[in-house]
DNA sequence: TTACGACAAGAATCGATATTTTTGTCGCGA
DNA sequence: TCGCGACAAAAATATCGATTCTTGTCGTAA
């Protein structure tokens, strides 16, 4: 029976998560134990305790467990498991949001939808517009040019 | 006179940005033209085309005004210009946050943390906690084994 | 045409409160 | 020891009204 995974204590331990913590998230289909012995007793597997250990982390980084049961379930729509391999993927976290950075760009995991500004392809946009003219451009001074708080935001 | 830069008309139709706005944003100092010619017209230069339509971007995107100008003010402090050129950053935005991408990681462009986690690093991490047991590691699989709506989200 | 001033509709933000979630703690029984 | 049920504190979310911010539109003047 040892070999059947990890009992709840050991993966409070691994995890730095409680006990009480663990129960919760089986009640409310989070994630359950992969097996259970006879007696009734948790026996968690090494997958779960990565998904655990993740979960805990993105808790850490300030995502309500809420957030990230939406993330979870959006991500399956937007990543055929077969396609990306979820192993290689980052997880860029903010309070509020919860990015998928796979290969090529950036997608948002609860919506899905894609958004990333490349801000050097813009010069090239501009300049496709303007194939005339003789400005021509310097830097990129989007974010340069005002003081630390001399104000509110200028962008030149 | 010519040389001096991008009229008003000019900048709208390139930019997609209506006059009133530009009007606006340059009584609120976000972004006004490089130049005035005597009688008091506007007249941006190219580096005001590539701000403009980034703010555009940003807009359509799904960002405030207001939320911009903190990014823009909060930028300043986290990018010393003169280290990374700020053109070869992407902009990553959803409805709530700006993220700067650049090198190696990503950080949210109003509090300046940084946020990435590397899944595949979890995998490690548990590995050297727990360098015995028998369990081994098949894949990643926070995100698997939970149907459309089948309920909420589960990690597994 | 270009800019300005003024008014108004539409958005976004802010604050305070009510509601729901998540977690800790305790005692009980297997 | 492990899990369960119950109660309560803490955290997160939702809601609603009051402000404030953005933008459109119009009329006027240079």
């Amino acid at each position: 029976m040892a070999e059947l995974g990890f009992s709840s204590r050991q993966v409070c331990k691994i995890t730095g998560l409680s006990a009480r913590q663990l129960r919760y998230w089986q009640q409310t289909g989070l994630l359950s134990p992969a097996e259970t012995t006879q007696g009734g007793h948790a026996r968690y597997s090494f997958t779960d305790l990565i998904a655990l250990k993740s979960a805990r982390r993105l808790l850490d980084a300030g995502v309500s467990l809420q957030r990230i049961r939406k993330c979870l379930h959006s991500l399956t729509r937007f990543l055929p498991q077969s396609q990306t391999p979820l192993r290689e993927l980052s997880l860029v976290v903010t309070g509020d949001v919860v990015l998928v950075l796979h290969a090529a760009g950036a997608f948002d995991a609860i919506s899905g939808q894609e958004w990333v500004l490349p801000v050097a392809d813009i010069l090239q946009e501009i300049e496709a517009l303007q194939a005339t003219d003789t400005a021509r451009p310097e830097q990129w001074e989007l974010f340069n040019d005002f003081g630390e708080d001399s104000g509110e935001g200028r962008i030149a």
